[in-house]
DNA sequence: GCAGACCGGAACGGTCCGTTCCACTGTTAG
DNA sequence: CTAACAGTGGAACGGACCGTTCCGGTCTGC
C-alpha cells in the first residue's frame, strides 16, 4: 500500500487535508469545554502533535479567532436559513432552537475578548444583528411574540441555554431544549401578563466582552 | 486619637475587627467577578496586606470554602423566610428574587469544586433541597406553577439568571429580574401550553460540580 | 516601656503554557 | 533511484502567574 490516490486515503497530502477538519473539531471541542484550555489539549484531542496545529495557524489567537469567526458565521446562516421559513413565528423559535443547539452562543461570546476581531468580523457581528431584528419583527408580526420582548432579549435567552451544562453532551442539548421551551413560553403572549420588569436591553449593553480581556 | 475605646474606631483590635469584614466582603466581590482570581487580587480590593488574609485563613481553598458555605447558608435562610410567607406563589416568587439578587447561586455552584466540602455543608445542600422541594410543593399546589414543572427546574433557572453579567452590578439586577420575569411567566400554568420536551432534569445531574476539579 | 498581636509586601518555589526547534518519515519530481 | 522537501511528533525553553512564607516594622494593651 504504497500509493493510492483514489481519494479517501493517500499519503502526507491526504493526512494533512484530514488533520485540517481534525484539528478544527478538536479545538472546538476542546475550547466549548473550556475556553482558556491550553493548546496542546487540542492537539492531544485531534490526535495529531504541536507541530500540526502552528502550521495551519500563526498562534493560538488566530486559531481562536477563526473558531469565533465560524461560530458567527454559522449564526448568520441559520438566520438567513430561518427568514426563508413562510411562518413567522415557527422560522423564529426554530432558528433559536438550531442556535442552541449548535452551541453557537459559547463560541462567540465566551471566546470573544481573547482576540482582537477583524474588520470582516465586525461586518459578519453587524449582519447577525439586523438578521436577528428581522426575525423578532416578524415574530413580532405574527402576534405570538409578547409586545416588550425586544431584539436583546435574544442575548439573554441564548446565555440562558449556553449556561446549561452537563458532562453528557447529548443530555446537555436536551436540557437546553427544556430551558428554551420554557423562555419561548415566558416570552409568548399572555394577555393577563404582568409586563417586564426594568429597561429592556439595550443595543450597547453586550459589546464589553468584545474589548480585549487580559 | 489615642485610644478611643468607644465601639468604632479604636487601635489594632478595631483594624482587626473590620478587615475581618472587609475582606471577606472583598473576597466575595472578586471571586464572584472571576472564580479563579489571585488572591492577591482580593488583599487589594481589600486594602489590606496578603499577611492580613493568611492570618484568618488556612489557605486559598479555606476561604473558597468559606466563601461557599455562606452562599449556601443563605440559600437556607432565604427558603425558611420564604416559607414563613404565607401566599404559596408568593413565596416561591419572592425567594427566587432573593436568591437571584444575592447571587447566591455563583458562590455555590462556581465556587464548587475548587475545594473539598465539609460534611457540614452537606448535610446544609441536603436541607438546602428539602426546602426547595417544599417551595415547588407550596407552588405546585397554589395551581400556578405548571404541573410538568420539577424541583431541579429551580437549578436551570438560577444558572440562566446568573449567566446575565455585565460591568454595572445594579443592570446586572435589573437584567436578572428581567430574565427571572421570562422564566416565571414560562413556568406559569396555561392550559393551552406545550408540555416541557425531555426528561425533567433530576436528582444526580448536577452533583458533578461538586467533583474536584483540578 | 515592652511583649506581642497585627500588618504590608517582597521574595521564593513551583506550575503551567505558548511557542520554537529538531530529528524523522513518507512523498514526489526529475 | 534518490535528493529535496512537505508534514509531523514531541521535547525543550522561557516567561508569566500565583500560592505561600517570611521578615522588618508599627501600634496596643498591660
Amino acid at each position: 500500500m504504497s500509493s493510492t490516490p483514489g481519494k479517501t486515503l493517500a499519503g502526507r497530502r491526504a493526512q494533512a487535508a484530514r488533520n485540517d477538519e481534525v484539528i478544527l473539531e478538536a479545538a472546538r471541542a476542546v475550547f466549548l469545554d473550556d475556553p482558556k484550555a491550553p493548546i496542546a489539549a487540542v492537539a492531544e484531542r485531534a490526535g495529531v502533535g504541536i507541530s500540526a496545529l502552528y502550521r495551519r495557524y500563526a498562534g493560538k489567537e488566530d486559531l481562536l479567532r477563526q473558531l469565533c469567526h465560524d461560530g458567527l458565521r454559522r449564526y448568520v446562516a441559520e438566520a438567513e436559513t430561518a427568514l426563508a421559513e413562510p411562518d413567522d413565528w415557527t422560522a423564529f423559535t426554530g432558528f433559536l432552537a438550531r442556535v442552541v443547539d449548535a452551541d453557537v452562543h459559547s463560541l462567540t461570546v465566551h471566546l470573544a475578548g481573547t482576540f482582537t476581531p477583524t474588520e470582516e468580523m465586525g461586518r459578519d457581528a453587524m449582519r447577525a444583528g439586523e438578521l436577528a431584528a428581522a426575525l423578532v419583527d416578524r415574530a413580532h408580526a405574527s402576534g405570538r411574540l409578547r409586545p416588550d420582548a425586544v431584539v436583546h432579549d435574544l442575548g439573554l435567552l441564548l446565555e440562558a441555554c449556553a449556561a446549561v451544562r452537563v458532562p453528557d453532551p447529548e443530555r446537555t442539548r436536551q436540557l437546553r431544549r427544556r430551558q428554551l421551551a420554557v423562555l419561548l413560553a415566558g416570552l409568548s403572549s399572555a394577555p393577563d401578563a404582568d409586563p417586564l420588569p426594568g429597561p429592556p436591553p439595550a443595543a450597547g449593553e453586550f459589546d464589553w466582552r468584545w474589548r480585549r480581556r487580559e
